[in-house]
DNA sequence: CCATACCCTGCAACCGGTTGCATGTCAACA
DNA sequence: TGTTGACATGCAACCGGTTGCAGGGTATGG
């Protein structure tokens, strides 16, 4: 009848074990302070009546939630997964509970979870935030936060630096002859998305290339389908895409007009997080994510462990470019051009 | 100094604004119990103060923690994202919080992360769970369960039945002529994995073909590539995988053997996750985890509404073969009979 | 003008742990 | 044998909300 049989509370483990709430309290927080035997004997009885602390209470009393909670703008997209596995493996360890929830890349959406999470955890881990800096200056008073590909001077934060290889990969499309080409950007508030654009503007200004810089609606296989028409009409032979999705998503609407890559048109991806399954197989720019979730995790931890609140901890990580098999040389502007 | 600047308190805010803190906490939860007039105060003064509800406090007294777990068997599975993010969006629509957490494919610790949760949760959703069926039959006790694709009498659940679909995927094989097929088994203790297997033999059978069952170490893209010498050897024409990142797998390890899809060998997908991606487009099987994940968080919802414990709700999802271009006719047994 | 009822607000107990302080016990040491 | 201190345990306040109950005030009806 009663639905979900009660938890006993410490009130009843401490009177069948003849001892005062304090002791049974103690056996579970600070066992030295106790006797063996009466530690013993406490388990014990716990142990016969399924007594499990109750976490509201503890937290209540200590001020401590053992929560975090982690946010990222999209759960589905590739790249995020590892990192949100890394991160919770990390906490776990430190038997930390983690939060997850999905911002949909939208900055309000975000604000608002934060809201909704505060009091429930001790610490907020954010991918790609897009909160304006302001804000984020805000929140940094009341709760400790640490960003990943974000930075914001005075909050400690992980970078994954795809610049340099990203400025081999136009290296790379200059060698094999490309003259002009183009950057599929992603979403335009990002960190992400200018540190990598400013990358790739850099390195093809010193060599001399055309860079035609065309956005997407969002980093999608979508909104890489949807922007090929733009890319044709553009007349560049080769382009560097903001993630694995926008250029898988261009692969495939090239390969459903007949255009071959790397043959008709040469193409590199970025997160390394779908570009192995794609055929050909797509090169990519793989970054740690994995290292960068447990990194993020491990800073958060410091971060509850000291009483400063501001803390300007930075940590970088590289980037590899993948070479796979989706750079060529350009094809003659056959399009544009009288055949002979 | 100070780290993270307090929050004020209700007995702060009460003092504030010259009232009692039932009236402040009335204030918040039954707004209607009060003058229009005293309301507006008692928020005016809170919003001045920054006050937000403790709610390790309001769990304590109310017994509820507005949270619920989500336990998945593989984060980075991409099968899993889609319905992580569904059922988080439902959830937070009725104000809750989720944990999220991976349980690495192991029963051992989805048990331990349970323990782990009670307590801090209200309900548990457990996705592809691992757990012997007597001890969830403990657990349902305890605690509110919901199962997605796991079959336990007695603890609401919601399948996903991609049997007829694979059945369907059989019969194309055997219309193309193939006379012998292998099915690359995933986890073996998984009820997703025993139904997929059992529709596939009773289609075999029925059909006249031979079946020969490979089984997998993961259901990953290492795994699909390793077991294709056990499948080469097999004689079979063609396979059915347990899921994509297995038959992706299986793919590319083909295609580094020089041997193409469909022409070499016939594969079929399950789960449609990371099909659409790869070249040729991997025919697969569609199944709605999104809708899945959603309809998990609306029962567990449920279930925390009531009041008996046991609840006999099942729904169940079907599924659609989507061909794609990876099944063909059977190549000729070129490899084992003499060329003439 | 008094009784009744309703509306609003306050009082105080309670949720289930944690923790500073006090007390009691016993052994070691002078 | 008396003193000292270490060790083990109990007492009670506290964390910050929620909620049943009581009481004061005002409006309404007789």
């Amino acid at each position: 009848m009663s639905s979900k049989s009660r938890v006993p509370t410490i009130s009843e483990i401490a009177e069948r074990a003849g001892v005062a709430r304090s002791s049974v309290s103690r056996a579970f927080t600070r066992p030295e302070l106790l006797s063996a035997k009466t530690v013993l004997r406490i388990k014990r009885v716990a142990e016969e009546l399924g007594y499990v602390p109750n976490s509201s209470a503890r937290a209540l009393s200590t001020g401590k939630t053992g929560n975090i909670a982690f946010l990222v703008p999209d759960v589905a997209n590739p790249y995020f997964p590892p990192m949100i596995r890394s991160a919770q493996l990390a906490a776990e360890n430190l038997d930390y509970c983690v939060f997850l929830a999905d911002f949909e890349e939208s900055g309000l959406k975000e604000e608002k979870l934060i809201e909704r999470f505060a009091g429930k955890v001790e610490g907020v881990i954010l991918i790609s935030s897009r909160m304006p800096e302001d804000r984020l200056q805000g929140l940094v008073e009341k709760i400790p936060i640490v960003l990943v590909n974000r930075d914001v001077p005075g909050i400690p934060r992980v970078l994954i630096d795809a610049g340099s290889s990203l400025k081999q990969a136009v290296r790379l499309l200059a060698h094999q002859g490309h003259q002009e080409i183009a950057y599929l950007s992603g979403p335009s508030v990002t960190w992400t998305n200018k540190q990598r654009q400013a990358a790739i503007s850099e390195m093809t200004n010193e060599l001399g290339l055309q860079l035609v810089v065309i956005p997407t609606e969002k980093p999608s296989l979508e909104s890489g389908q949807a922007v090929v028409d733009k890319i044709m009409s553009s007349g560049v032979t080769g382009a560097i895409a903001f993630n694995d999705l926008i250029a898988h998503g261009i692969m495939t609407e090239l390969s459903s007009r007949a255009l071959g890559v790397p043959d008709s048109f040469s193409i590199v991806g970025c997160d390394n997080s779908i570009s192995p399954f794609t055929n050909p197989p797509l090169t990519s720019v793989s970054n740690e994510t994995t290292e960068a979730g447990k990194i993020a995790c491990e800073m958060i931890m410091g971060l509850l462990g000291e009483t400063d609140s501001k803390n300007d901890q930075i940590t970088v990580l590289k980037t590899l470019l993948i070479e796979r098999e989706t750079i060529g040389p350009p094809r003659k502007k056959i399009i544009s051009s009288p055949d002979f």
